[in-house]
DNA sequence: AGATAAAAGGACTTTTTTATCCTTTATACA
DNA sequence: TGTATAAAGGATAAAAAAGTCCTTTTATCT
């Protein structure tokens, strides 16, 4: 489903949003660690993340990554979309260049559901929304 | 989702399941070229399906492929779990280790309903009568 | 101003996936 | 029995994805 970066990029995501903040900003170092991603790939993800404006970032001595207030109003959507491209969740299971519910492949009903759904509750949760369940609830990252 | 190599599987399989049968085997060259899909690499997965009996083949003139009665019967579970491997509808979305009910990764809730329903309708349903479906329905493959 | 810390960016390597080609084996049929 | 046909198998090539390293830029603090 999603590309190993992605994975990262999420992951990345929901533990900034968790642990860090303006005022507690974390370094690569740290982030990979916690999440046990190889360094320096999640070093080139979060540079993309923030060159897409969906992550915060600040050079030099005490700088790092965070979630600015506007960063966490954004959703995971936003974020897949950023490392896999923005066909993730309509393109055909099966790699047909058409396929519609007009013009369905063989397992088009099977899957549109399935992939809706879940397109739909990554783009209707703030960041910041699901950041406060995974504290909740004690979740891993 | 699925590898490349898995959705050529796929198609290939219903297009047999529709276009061909024990007294009317196709060639690759022929399926390759219906399917617009790299002939070469076709062979290979062809090969490795055949290998794992799901579906069948003859060498020699008029010779070809085709799926026997009980290759019918099979699911395309079957195809997807010889091409991609045994985890594919258990494997965490997120790719942690240990992700279930009991002990969810943050999108454990969300991809579980998707993963599942398409698993379970690609368990229960015998390649045959998908292929009815296509047929009935004029579906591309 | 100088030293240090951390992200940004570019170049490169490794691994995996996708794709191609060539040789061998089996079989049908004249 | 020889020839042609088609899959099976092995080896290799090309492309994409994953992962690493080095240099530059920016900021902080003394």
């Amino acid at each position: 489903m999603f590309s190993q970066a992605c994975k990262y990029a999420i992951r990345a995501v929901l533990y900034l949003a968790v642990h860090a903040s303006k005022g507690k900003k974390l370094g690569v170092k740290e982030i990979a660690a916690a999440l046990d991603v190889p360094k320096y790939f999640l070093a080139k993800i979060l540079q993309q993340l923030s060159r897409n404006n969906l992550i915060s970032s600040a050079k030099g001595p005490s700088g790092g990554f965070y979630l600015s207030e506007k960063n966490v109003e954004a959703s995971l959507k936003d974020v897949v979309e950023c490392m896999d491209g923005p066909d993730v969740f309509n393109a055909c299971i099966l790699g047909l260049p058409v396929c519609s519910s007009e013009n369905p492949c063989p397992l088009h009903i099977q899957a549109f559901a399935y992939r809706e759904g879940l397109h739909y509750q990554l783009k209707h949760q703030a960041i910041g929304d699901l950041a406060k369940r995974i504290e909740r609830e004690e979740q891993k990252i």
